[in-house]
Formats: C-alpha cells, sequence, structure tokens
DNA sequence: CAGTTAGTTCTGCAAATACAGAACAAAGTT
DNA sequence: AACTTTGTTCTGTATTTGCAGAACTAACTG
C-alpha cells in the first residue's frame, strides 16, 4: 500500500539558517540604524535579517527563533512593516506558513519617497514666509534661497534617476 | 545729578512678540514633523519658534513663555539644538541674556548632510552583499541595483548644488 | 554682602514605549 | 471530537522618555 507524501508540504530541505556571529552583528547594527530613524527596534532587527537571510524569504517562527523575541513583537512588527509596504509574504501550496521578504525591487519607489519625505520641509518654509514681517530681511531671504533649492531639488529628482538607468545602459 | 542710564542696556524696545493663532498652530505643526524625525517635542517647537519669531533672535526666557515650558527642558533643548549645530546665540552689551537663532544660513550644508545620512543605508546594503551566499542572485542583483544607485546619488549631489547655483544666476 | 538675574544641573515622576506571556482564533490533522 | 500548527489580540509590566520643580551656580546690583 502506498501513503501519499506531499511533494513540497513543509519542505523538509528547508532548515533554519545557521548566522554567523558576523551575520548577527551586522543585524543588530542595521536595527540601531533603523532605530535612530524613528522605528522601533525589533522592526529595524527584523528587516536587518531579511536583508542577510541567504533565502531572502523567511519563515515567521524562524524570526521568532532568529531574534528570541516573542510571537506578539513579531506579529506587531510585521504588521508594521506591511503596512508600511516595505515587506510581503507568501505561501507554498501544503504548507500554512508565511513566509516574509522584503519588497527590494521596490527601493527605486521608496527612495524617492524618501527624498520627497525629506523636501517636505519646504510646505513648512513656504508657510513660515507667508507669516514672517520683513522685520528680518536677510533671515527672510536665507528661507527663501532654500525654499527656491528645495523646488529645485524636486523638479531634479526624475531627471536623476534617468541619467542613472542611462548611465547604467 | 545725572543717573547714568545705559542705552542698549537690556532694550526696552524689545518686548515679547505676539503669536497669533496661525503663528502657534504652525509651530505645533514643524514639532510634529521634528517629532517624527526623531527629536523630541520640545525642540522641534523651539525650531518653529525660532522660525516663525521676527527677530530671528529669541531670548531664553522668551522661550520659556511662548512655549509654557520651565526652563529646565529648554535649557536642555537648547544644549541639544547647539550641539548639532542647529542653533546658536549672541549676546548684546549690557544685557546679559543669550538670544538664540536658528543657523538657517547654513541650509545647504544641512540638507547635504542629510542627504549623505539617507544615503548611508548603503555601507550596509554593502556589507550585506559581502556576506551573502547567492542562493537567490535576484535579490542580490536588486541589491547591487540600488548600492550603485547609492553610489551615483552622492556622487550627483555636488553637481546638483552646482547647476542651482548657475541657474540661480 | 544680601538680593536679583539668567541659566544649568539634579531629582523625581507621569506617560509612553516595547515587549513578554497568556488567552484566543482559525485551519488542518488524527 | 481532541489535538496541533500558525499566527493574532489582549493584558500586564519593565524600561525609557520628556518634562517639572527645586536646588544650585555665576555674575551682576545696590
Amino acid at each position: 500500500m502506498f501513503t501519499f507524501v506531499p511533494l513540497l508540504a513543509h519542505n523538509p530541505n528547508r532548515k533554519k539558517m545557521v548566522l554567523t556571529e558576523r551575520h548577527k552583528e551586522l543585524i543588530e547594527r542595521i536595527g540601531v540604524f533603523h532605530e535612530h530613524k524613528g522605528m522601533q527596534p525589533l522592526v529595524g532587527r527584523i528587516i536587518g535579517l531579511l536583508l542577510v537571510h541567504e533565502e531572502g524569504e523567511v519563515s515567521f517562527d524562524e524570526i521568532v527563533e532568529q531574534l528570541s523575541v516573542s510571537k506578539s513583537a513579531v506579529s506587531n512588527a510585521l504588521t508594521f512593516l506591511q503596512a508600511k509596504g516595505r515587506c510581503v509574504y507568501s505561501t507554498r501550496p501544503g504548507d500554512r506558513k508565511r513566509y516574509f521578504a522584503l519588497k527590494v525591487s521596490d527601493w527605486r519607489e521608496d527612495f524617492q519617497k524618501d527624498l520627497e519625505n525629506i523636501s517636505e520641509i519646504q510646505k513648512f518654509i513656504d508657510e513660515v514666509l507667508e507669516i514672517r514681517t520683513d522685520k528680518n530681511p536677510e533671515f527672510n531671504c536665507n528661507m527663501k534661497d532654500f525654499s527656491n533649492f528645495l523646488g529645485f531639488f524636486k523638479k531634479e529628482i526624475p531627471a536623476l534617476f534617468e541619467r542613472f538607468k542611462r548611465q547604467q545602459a
């Protein structure tokens, strides 16, 4: 009699990756880097793990084990990362686990968003200029210069990406 | 008999500026903007106040009054801003007060620093690439692309400033 | 030298954060 | 139907943060 053994079900070849000290240390550094950007510690560590993990995709419970944190913390952190669009999961037939991965392919968009976010300060500068008296013309002038530059900068971003593409080809 | 009254001492013309609702609301918004960048709340509010204040320079105790916070909080926040090089104070002959101002004139440097900070992620990407196996070539390839772009971007920054200057003239 | 001004440093606390652990839910397995 | 797997949500708590208030310092003032 034959017993059905599903072929890819819960792939037995997929073992927990062994992280060297170098891996762990790099994950920590990537973690604090992201903490400084305002993310919560675990979120940064998870980004680190997903970056250095050879598969690119890591299961929920491997994240729990590799970072030795609670399931609840991982669940919340992953929800956050997915909400921010920085992370997605996929599943395999016959395997109920979720495999999480960074959206590295979207780095262009992400970076562009970061740049636009930086220049968001322009809106404030312009509001400030609107409201200011002309008691301190030099101050106002410096602000106006900065605003002009930010406008220029924003306009230049697409061209920058264009030039990169051409230079690549 | 004559009594000596110092002319500029503790300038009686300098009154506390009256902040309208619009001023106050803008200060708050500038505050939360900076909070999101990782600064502590009061630091962001002070930046806002120094931006909208018509004099550009604001005394320690006017900051205390306008933002209704304690001296200690203001003292710490200003120490922080000065350490970061975003703020300086000047004094007047015959007046012991310190007048604090943003270094708006340095916006070029500041912005450049911000940009370089963004691309600091490149260091991590490169370390990650060094350590990764080639089990997932597509992932690696995307990362390499991103790293290349960041390198390109950093190189382009000075030229960007140059073009702005020419376009201004 | 007692009193004022201008600001700093120290101490303590209220609120927010980041996480653990337990209870829970949903789906599959035996 | 009981049990297991894979996560989510809820509750409690240790830690950190951000500030107030008091004590302190340094310099000037009368």
